[in-house]
DNA sequence: CTGAAAGCGCTTACAG
DNA sequence: CTGAAAGCGCTTACAG
């Protein structure tokens, strides 16, 4: 492995002087180098596979085009892969490399990875739970530009970028009202959250909008797994007026409100329409039938997070808060009630 | 935001010089510093709260503290975020820091990738695929100690770190085999490949072991997703001497060997045994009965490949191959064959 | 036991 | 139109 050449090889090679080849290379605005000797660098860092040094650069432009993207959690959810590939390209076609660090929610570690960070002289930072919830930026974290992604700040200004939860909801519930439903089960998660919250504010506007009135005994709180969704859809089927539709929040808690169906006979979507939430693919694609339900736009979120914040990097305002649409996903879990 | 502290600012504040500075808090060996003044300057680095620069370090050390992985599809597996995760740990663990890069497959855009890597000095690269298979490594990474991760070098030697899919397989055709079934079906993907070839490999290594003989019959060629699996195992059941259980390639198959299944009444797992690869978590933990499969290890895969990568750049020797086990993952799909 | 000096590889006013 | 010089913030022989 030969020692990689620096600009004063280019420079000898293209019998110039080392500022030259740089302003040639980086296309230094406002300076004045006849064409052909422009030629003569190029060909000589070509020739010799010139790559700067951005450590060099870096100390002397204090810049040093990378971005943090800080994570809580990436293993752990089927969804990370999007929001850090979305964030990657964003930041890539601004010509920003990205750092990753998982904290995996430890806040020692988190202090010491953006440290680290810091160290290596980031220009801002992304910061990404995965899934969306209200956090506090540590304090580590002041004087750095970030924006939170798929996360909202407990409190105080922060421009973040989150699923537009409301409006899903709204649609999803739109799926099924416009079908015709008028007797539709909301089966949530027992805990209180931005998502929940927002897909239930969605869930009572669109029936509002509807004229169709909240019937408390359709919403029905419980774990937001599978088995969850289960017990949930067990309650409102045997009810003695069940639902002819059920809006569920979240794919997996859709899974277990099949299973409930088939379990009675109910069949999916002839005596019974289903919506989930999440689209998670390996699941919706996979049941019988194919679950509709509204997508999370991961990817567009990681890039839309990654875009704010090179905008704020070169001098914008801080854009607070960005409502990225939830688009349906039609399959086949929703059909008109019968007659 | 106040400019960031120098190593002079802690230099002076401690009534030092820089260099005695730096030798205190890179506990530099063989250095002879007094107590009193080490704490010195360790209280007044605290005070200013100062970080090292890693450019100008970097610029003299020759060291950057960075990694590079490098992937062609992030996103598009649920499997991508564990590779990451496994090799982000291991490189935090170890110090450094891990810069991402997503190339979509594409030579380019990967040229250019490395490219920019380079610029930023990063010390070495993971390459990693999504699946497992036989890549040749680019050009441009000459030069730069690369570790292959799930993926096999095309030719020439390589460090690489895969699942060990042979093993794998013998254990799943154990799982079955050990249970009392003798005719043990298996359902491929429709092309060969590195996963493929090593997993039929070991299924017949174990049948053998068995003292069972291969009936081509039995094993069933069809894409490799949920449809596949069901055409695979409609031909299985269908046929006058059906398999008592079904070694799938993978869980999407397995998916589509439990719809055929599902279709003939042939109850899982008593009347057919089914174990499938991969462990697609939300797919196979949502089945009923749940999925046993083999899983495969990318979180570990991604820390011994990052690791092995580091042992290179501490000078140890290139390791070659490393196989990394596939556990079992015990759910409900397998049980004795009927009488 | 501690400090002064050189130098890592760039960029950017500035001089000519 | 081009080159010489300074300096970004560190580390590391070396001198004392």
């Amino acid at each position: 492995m030969t020692r990689r050449p620096r600009i004063r090889d280019v420079a000898e090679l293209a019998g110039v002087a080392p500022s030259t080849v740089s302003v040639v290379l980086n296309d230094t605005a406002g300076a004045r180098v006849a064409g052909s000797t422009r030629d003569r660098v190029r060909a000589a860092a070509a020739e010799l596979g010139y790559v700067p040094n951005s450590f060099a650069r870096g100390l002397r432009t204090q810049r040093s085009g990378t971005l943090a993207f800080i994570g809580d959690v990436i293993a752990t959810t089927p969804y990370a892969g999007d929001l850090i590939q979305g964030a990657q390209e964003a930041a890539w076609e601004a010509g920003y490399l990205l750092i990753l660090v998982n904290t995996g929610g430890d806040p020692e570690l988190e202090e010491r990875a953006v440290q680290a960070l810091r160290r290596q002289q980031v220009e801002g930072a992304l910061y990404a739970t995965m899934y969306h919830r209200a956090v506090t930026l540590p304090e580590v974290l002041d004087g750095l530009p970030t924006v939170l992604l798929d996360a909202r700040p407990v409190s105080g200004p922060a421009t973040f970028v989150v699923p537009d939860e409301q409006t899903g909801a709204e649609d999803a519930v739109e799926e099924l009202a416009g079908q015709g439903h008028r007797r539709i089960a909301f089966v949530r998660d027992l805990n209180d959250g931005p998502a929940v919250d927002r897909r239930q504010r969605g869930y009572e506007a669109r029936l509002a909008a509807h004229g169709l009135e909240l019937d408390e005994r359709l919403v029905v709180r419980e774990r937001s797994d599978s088995a969850g969704g289960e017990r949930a859809a067990a309650v409102l089927l045997d009810a003695p007026d069940p639902p002819t539709a059920v809006f569920a929040f979240n794919d997996q808690m859709a899974i277990g409100v099949y299973r409930a169906a088939a379990a009675r006979g109910v069949r999916i979507p002839q005596d019974l329409s289903v919506i989930g939430f999440d689209d998670l693919y390996v699941v919706s694609s996979e049941l019988t039938p194919g679950l509709t339900t509204m997508a999370l736009p991961h990817r567009e979120m990681g890039r839309l997070a990654a875009r704010a914040l090179i905008a704020e990097l070169d001098g914008g305002e801080p854009a607070g808060e960005h409502l990225v649409p939830c688009p349906v996903v039609r399959r086949g879990s929703v059909a008109p009630p019968r007659p």
